[in-house]
DNA sequence: GGGCGCAATGTAAGGGCTTACATTTTGAAA
DNA sequence: TTTCAAAATGTAAGCCCTTACATTGCGCCC
């Protein structure tokens, strides 16, 4: 479509009668111009509705106050509420947020990274650690200061600011042993190109080899995050001849999914299969039985996100930071029938 | 932070010999290289670790190939699915998504409008019709093409592609009062600055003045969009002298939030109040007793905004488009006990 | 009244890319 | 081989800002 000519500082300036130079001023360090002028410039600027051009703006001033985000999903609310805390904490900052998702695919959260730094985000926000070595390489070279959210580890080369999945699903499996439960299974999240998918399975697997469950009785299946499909994850695993008495699931949609259908199958819950999640969405609260899960403290984390992005933004550098995560109980895991 | 040298066209073209011209199509239009040229050239792109400046580009062009879209929040379900299917359409299309929120706040959405704008998006999805005229006409004086999604209306000015938000509402009402209801509450959202909200509860009350129920035993009070601020209002309704038999809802985060009060409470739905929704989100289907509420076909929807957003792009002009919408009948309303 | 210092404003050089138009190269036909 | 249109490539103007530096204006002191 044919563009029409859109005001410029120029247009601005001239009717004005000031130069360009006035005009940026104005709009951008307002105290620095005399408030008569400033006055008739900014009445033109209305007249016009002029607004600056960011991509000029951008390359002229070579920083664009705007950070990046690529998260893997908004079609669940897994992330929601921590970037909704990160977004806030931006804005309250003066800056901007721009987010972009990646499905889940590896190749398309490149691009998307790709994407946002050619729109010229001064800094990233990225979840988990689990990519290609270019990425960060890339991200090295063009000195992108980046945090990752929602996993942390202590001895790597990244700044983590979320917490231990491993340690979370361990501490959950314990607990579902202690419960007395000793046929156990897993609806995992797909693992690949997934750290926190793959620590929270890892996380289970070290609880029952600690315990001395042997891993041929543990039943494991991936699934998407998706209702359905952990419907049919936890059909599978219930039609299993050697019925599991409980299921971790690697998130709240998955235990979401696997409790609707075991109702829909005429299976209680958790009187013949105890159910387990972890996030603490507000989706586990909805459900009956009440979810027992693994909270996350999303805001705390969005919020710490962005302020330790900030901090690498002034001081070029910034340091991991480690929440604790914490088990709510509540109706869907008890001690296995005898 | 001190910005490094980024690789420049130009630092491209002088390794691989060529003009910056050739890079350029390269990147743009190769079949318009030979491929001797276009494969030294690429080496070298990747060699470089070079990225297009986004902004140069955006200027030099005079296009971004980006569409905007400002939805009131990320933070429940209610626009996930349908923003998934624009975005994947747009996606599909080559373009790209910039998403920004409002928080259901009028200024900040102004504002999210002209920075998207100032940031050179060639379109904009926008939720719903209520805001001042002068971003109407700001948006026109740009030329920049818009299109309304989650309402729809036959005679206005405005490309929508939604649905009768007042009519669905209307239905919900009579099928409510044809269950025998007669004293009936609804719990709304905010209807300041949020036309979809306004209409579905004129659509109740022209349901409830079609079957000569007064207005006056009619309790209407208006809540956030969260399970809490619902319950609240649940709550206040519940403790009215004259209960009401069934409470219409806004849609269907304020009737989940209503139910889990009611639970709590210990009130029973639906034999001692019914209680309806709107949207369809999955939500409802997790809850107990499932929710009756609206179907709104929120994927076709987004996929719809999208193409009509590129049809205005292409051919400067578009049309709106309507959808149907549909009663979901679960088990949250039921008739009034005698 | 002259001089000084600071505040206000102006000048103009980029910043990295696209693309219209100009020029060169290529390869097929004569 | 020559010729010439088409294909490939090059040249350079322009897109719209910010900001370092230069200039002007102004109030005040001696």
């Amino acid at each position: 479509m044919e563009k029409l000519q859109l005001p410029t500082l120029e247009d601005v300036a001239r009717q004005a009668n000031v130069s360009t130079a006035t005009v940026s001023r104005c709009l951008s360090r307002p105290d620095t111009v005399r408030s008569s002028t400033r006055e008739r410039v900014m009445e033109v600027v209305s007249e016009l509705g002029y607004t600056p051009n960011f991509g000029a703006q951008a390359m002229a001033a070579r920083r664009t106050n705007t950070i990046g985000a690529v998260i893997p999903t908004m079609d669940n609310a897994i992330f929601a509420k921590g970037l909704q805390a990160f977004q806030e904490e931006i804005s309250k900052q003066g800056a901007n947020l721009l987010v972009a998702s990646s499905s889940y695919k590896k190749g398309m959260e490149e691009k998307q990274i790709r994407s946002l730094i050619a729109r010229g985000v001064d800094g990233l926000l990225l979840i988990g650690d689990d990519r290609d070595k270019e990425i960060y390489e890339y991200l090295e070279k063009r000195h992108i200061p980046y945090v990752l959210a929602w996993n942390y580890r202590d001895k790597a080369p990244h700044t983590y600011v979320g917490f231990n999945n491993f340690q979370a699903s361990y501490d959950m499996a314990k607990l579902v042993i202690d419960y007395g439960h000793r046929r156990v299974a897993m609806i995992a999240g797909v693992t690949e190109g997934n750290d926190r998918a793959f620590d929270r399975l890892a996380g289970v697997r070290q609880a029952l080899s600690d315990s001395n469950i042997p891993q041929e009785s543990f039943l494991v299946v991936e699934s998407e995050y998706s209702f359905d499909a952990a419907g049919n994850a936890f059909e599978k695993i219930a039609n299993n001849e050697h019925r599991p008495t409980a299921i971790i699931c690697g998130n709240d949609v998955l235990a979401v999914g696997a409790i609707i259908r075991a109702k829909s199958l005429g299976i209680n819950i958790p009187e013949e299969i105890s159910i387990t999640g972890f996030d603490d969405i507000e989706l586990s609260t909805v459900v009956e039985p009440g979810l027992t899960t693994v909270h996350v403290p999303h805001r705390r984390m969005g919020t710490s996100a962005a302020n330790a992005l900030f901090a690498a933004l002034k001081e070029q550098k910034t340091r991991s930071r480690k929440f604790e995560t914490q088990i709510i109980q509540r109706q869907s895991l008890t001690a296995p029938r005898k």
